[in-house]
DNA sequence: AACCCCTCCCAAATCGATTTGGGAGGAAAA
DNA sequence: TTTTCCTCCCAAATCGATTTGGGAGGGGTT
């Protein structure tokens, strides 16, 4: 009966509370949320008949009247052909699930945007109070976006060139570039080439300047090739040609994508040189990737678990107001050395 | 300056797109949402001056009024010790990047709940339109507490004695069952023993349902052990310590919890048995810990981005209204034979 | 008595949209 | 001319909470 929008009996509202106490709407708002100035019998009682009636708040009403979602998002520009691979688990979504439950403890909802396209008129339809962004390159289009729209945004890794200022969880990837490097040379390498996305990543950015100080420090030349993201391992490989040819003496590369170092890895054994006693490879992110490797990687252990949670309490700390911009140190990273750097790995 | 809940110019609201284009609000929402008579230049008209002041609706006021969220929640009852083994990224988090992006695309966002003992309470502070469970146990209290504040639920993997009748993703578990089990007896191994978890899911009960009728049709001893989920590979390993002691002369352990198969191995090459000539395993989900085990393990492919699509269009559908519980076939998983389970393998 | 305070409570405003239930005006039909 | 029907638009109600700005009543001071 009645309209076709009919779903089932009404649910209770606060005014029903009010009615069946014998006060007023107000009164019970107060009393169940422990505000205002109310006698506590009357406290008590008001609480005991919501209770009896089964009364939860509409949280929809809720948040309109308070203006906060208890919901944040999180992101990465990073796409999925890098950040995800074949079956989308990686730094992302170990970020995630760390993430969401430090969010959850925290009565906060986390929401998950996945790095899509398309996801740029649909970023306007997410309705939370802030974001945290893995890694953002220089002019983020989506902190941009998300900032005009007034919601709170921090990020995992500085972003480059910010003069936004974006509260970060620093990731030094300064130190996990000297780590790398330093191990390649222990390890006997003397030509290193770098290989690295094309976008303005801190990672990138952070790993070249360590790159760079290193090879002037210890007298070696300074070959960087850069590939796009998007091109996953394939791109790797094909970097990892360009190299060869390039650089045919080369003993070693350094490649922070995971995605980049498997091609790498692929491209030299089918141009017939064996990893590790040919050349090296070491990458930064240890995941899914880099341990099913054959040879298994060399990577770093980034504690995400730890970031997340830091992440998640730098936004809380940024939506509950502190206008400062903050930076958050990580623990530091540490060097898990596997098969592909060295022989006994 | 003003109060201390400044918080920056004022949003545009509707009623200052009626002021600048001289209409009522009834009718720039109308024109806005191409509802209701407006005449077309009036609608072209208030569309450009909404797009000019560059208004955009308020979101909480628009879940209020409708009383959509456009959000679902993704969940799992499986404790993370099981469900994400150390790195947390396991069976929901791959259905989580998939179901995010699917859902993302069809203008829905996707929180994530993860496994938490004291979520009972924060489930309550979740508004969402709709909800995935995964492979929820027969009484699921979250599939409960979530149908009771009206929120449509379906499931990745039927509900076990469920009067609710919970629509859901078929997994077709009696058929992993089925093929792990022809594999390994097509791999020599006559004493097969079935190691599930104790609580009442659809894929242990449909496993232990193939497993009977598997022995009984080759006349083969049924050998059923059960262990704790939340005891992760220790509790398989400990599965695995009392099936030998009491069936010494078993070949071949059936895990399909993917921690308790490593367990289960781990204690086997303890125990002084080769894994797989001596003794065979095979597990059901194929994630980082099958392929990483040592040596890796027979595994199935379930197809989870297929599943997790095929999921978030049953709820769609469920919330547009269709009353009538469905069922949706998931893609037929496929065999992985690995090292675990085949000497070549 | 007159005044001030304090406690407890409430009516109405507010958040910002959507939806309801007409009203005004003009053209066509009787 | 009156009636009927459209088309186009609007004022007010609605969603369900929180917050504002007092009001009523009682006790204590001058």
């Amino acid at each position: 009966m009645n309209s076709a929008k009919y779903r089932g009996p009404r649910r209770l509202t606060i005014a029903d509370v009010a009615e069946a106490a014998g006060v007023s709407r107000t009164t019970v708002s107060h009393a169940l949320n422990d505000r205002g100035q109310v006698d506590p019998q009357t406290r008590a009682r008001v609480k005991e008949v919501a209770h009896q009636l089964g009364y939860s708040p509409n949280l929809k009403a809720q948040r309109l009247r308070t203006g906060r979602t208890h919901s944040i998002a999180l992101l990465s520009s990073m796409p999925f052909a890098v950040a995800g691979g074949p079956s989308r688990l990686g730094f992302m979504m170990e970020v995630a699930a760390s993430a969401a439950e430090a969010a959850l403890k925290q009565g906060m909802a986390l929401v998950l945007v996945p790095p899509l396209a398309e996801a740029k008129g649909l970023l306007d339809e997410l309705d939370v109070d802030g974001a945290i962004i893995i890694e953002p390159v220089a002019q983020d289009p989506q902190v941009t976006q998300l900032q005009r729209r007034g919601i709170k945004v921090v990020s995992i890794g500085r972003q480059p060139e910010a003069e936004s200022a974006v509260p970060y969880v620093d990731m030094q990837a300064d130190i996990t570039g000297h780590m790398l490097l330093e191990h390649l040379a222990a390890q006997g390498a003397r030509q290193i080439a770098l290989l690295i996305g094309q976008q303005r990543r801190h990672s990138y950015v952070d790993v070249e300047q360590a790159y760079r100080d290193f090879t002037r420090r210890h007298g070696m030349p300074c070959l960087i090739t850069k590939a796009e993201e998007t091109g996953g391992e394939e791109a790797g490989a094909e970097a990892c040609r360009r190299l060869l040819a390039e650089y045919p003496e080369l003993d070693a590369i350094c490649a922070p994508v995971d995605a980049f170092a498997v091609g790498v890895v692929q491209a030299l054994q089918q141009a017939g040189r064996r990893v590790p006693e040919d050349v090296r490879v070491v990458t930064r992110y240890d995941g899914l990737r880099a341990q099913k490797c054959q040879p298994p990687l060399t990577a770093v252990n980034l504690h995400l678990a730890e970031v997340a949670g830091q992440a998640i309490n730098l936004l809380l700390d940024h939506i509950k107001g502190n206008e400062a911009p903050a930076i958050i140190q990580c623990p530091p990273p540490e060097l898990i050395v596997r098969g592909s750097s060295a022989p006994d790995g």
